[in-house]
DNA sequence: TCATATTACTTAACATGTTAATGGTTTGGC
DNA sequence: GCCAAACCATTAACATGTTAAGTAATATGA
C-alpha cells in the first residue's frame, strides 16, 4: 500500500455498467425486429439508411451518417451495397464535387413501405408489454442524457 | 379498400426509433470511456470479458457470453486474443470435454485494477452531468424493459 | 496565383456482429 | 453397448465498428 494508494474503491458491480445496460436493452428490442429484417434480406444498418432517406430528397453523406448514427467508413460501404442492389442512387454535388448526394430509389421506397407495417406491429407489441407512457418517458430520458453528456463533454 | 389495405399508416417519425434512441445514448456514454480503453490498448468487448471474469473463478464460455452480452462466435475470437496476450487462460472442463473454463490471469487482474479508477472517474462525471437519481432510475427502467420484453417474447 | 491547409469522402486494416456450418462430446432410447 | 439426437465450442463467411491513412476538391492567405 503505497504511492497513490487512496482507499482502493471496491470494484464496481458488473450489473452497474451503463454501456452494458443500454446494450442489453437494445438487444432485447432488436430481437423483436430482426426476424422481419432477415425476411427482407436487409441489415439493421441498411434499414436505418433507407429510413433516414425516406421523404427527404437528396442527402449528403455526412449528414446521412449523423442521422443514422453511423461512422462514415461504415456508411461508405453500406451505400456501395445499397447502390449495387438498386435501393439508392448517388451523385456528386454540382456545387461542390467533394460532396456526395444520396437519394432513395423507387425500389427502396417500395421495400420500406412493405416492411413498415411489420415494424409498426412490433412497436405496438412493445408498447403493450411495457406501457406507452413508460416508452415515451424512456425516449425523453435518453434524449436528455445525450444532451447532458454532449453539453459537458470537456 | 380491400385485402390488407388499411388506411396506410403514415411513416413513423425517424426520431421515434427505439433502437436508434438506445444506440445514440450508448454512443454518447461510450465516448466518455473510449479514451482510456484506447490508452490501455484494449477494446470495449475485451474489457467486458475481463470485467465479468474478475472475482469469479472459472467461468464456462457460454455463461461468460451471457454475462458480457456477446455471441459465442465473437467471444471465441476475443478469448483467443486475450489468451495470446496472457490476460486469461482456458482449459477444457474435466467433467465435460465439450465445455471450456475461462479464468482471468494475474496480468488481467492487474490491468483491470489499473484502469478501474479512470472508469470510475467517468461514472462520477456522468452522474454529475445527469444526476445520480436519474441514472439510477434509468438502470431500473432498462432492466424492467428487458424483463417485459423477455417475458412476452412469443 | 500559388502553396498550404481544410474539407468530404473513400480505402485500408483489424476487431466484432451475425448467421450458418463443422467437429468433437455427451445423452437417451433401444 | 450402439446409434441417433442434442449439445458446446469453434470456424467460416460476410457485414459493420473503429481508427488511421489516402485522395481529390475546395477554401485560405500571402
Amino acid at each position: 500500500m503505497s504511492e497513490g494508494n487512496r482507499p482502493e474503491a471496491p470494484m464496481r458491480d458488473f450489473s452497474r455498467s451503463l454501456p452494458m445496460a443500454l446494450l442489453k436493452a437494445r438487444e432485447a428490442v432488436m430481437d423483436r425486429f430482426r426476424p422481419s429484417l432477415r425476411e427482407f434480406g436487409i441489415t439493421e444498418q441498411q434499414w436505418r439508411v433507407l429510413r433516414a432517406l425516406y421523404g427527404r430528397g437528396e442527402v449528403e453523406t455526412g449528414a446521412l451518417a449523423g442521422l443514422c448514427c453511423l461512422l462514415t467508413p461504415s456508411l461508405s460501404r453500406i451505400l456501395k451495397h445499397l447502390e449495387a442492389t438498386g435501393l439508392v442512387s448517388r451523385r456528386p454535388a454540382p456545387s461542390d464535387q467533394r460532396r456526395t448526394l444520396v437519394t432513395i430509389s423507387t425500389a427502396g421506397r417500395a421495400l420500406l413501405e412493405r416492411r413498415a407495417p411489420l415494424s409498426e406491429a412490433q412497436y405496438r407489441a412493445i408498447e403493450e408489454a411495457f406501457g406507452k407512457e413508460r416508452i415515451d418517458a424512456l425516449y425523453s430520458t435518453l434524449g436528455d442524457l445525450v444532451e447532458a453528456l454532449e453539453k459537458t463533454n470537456s
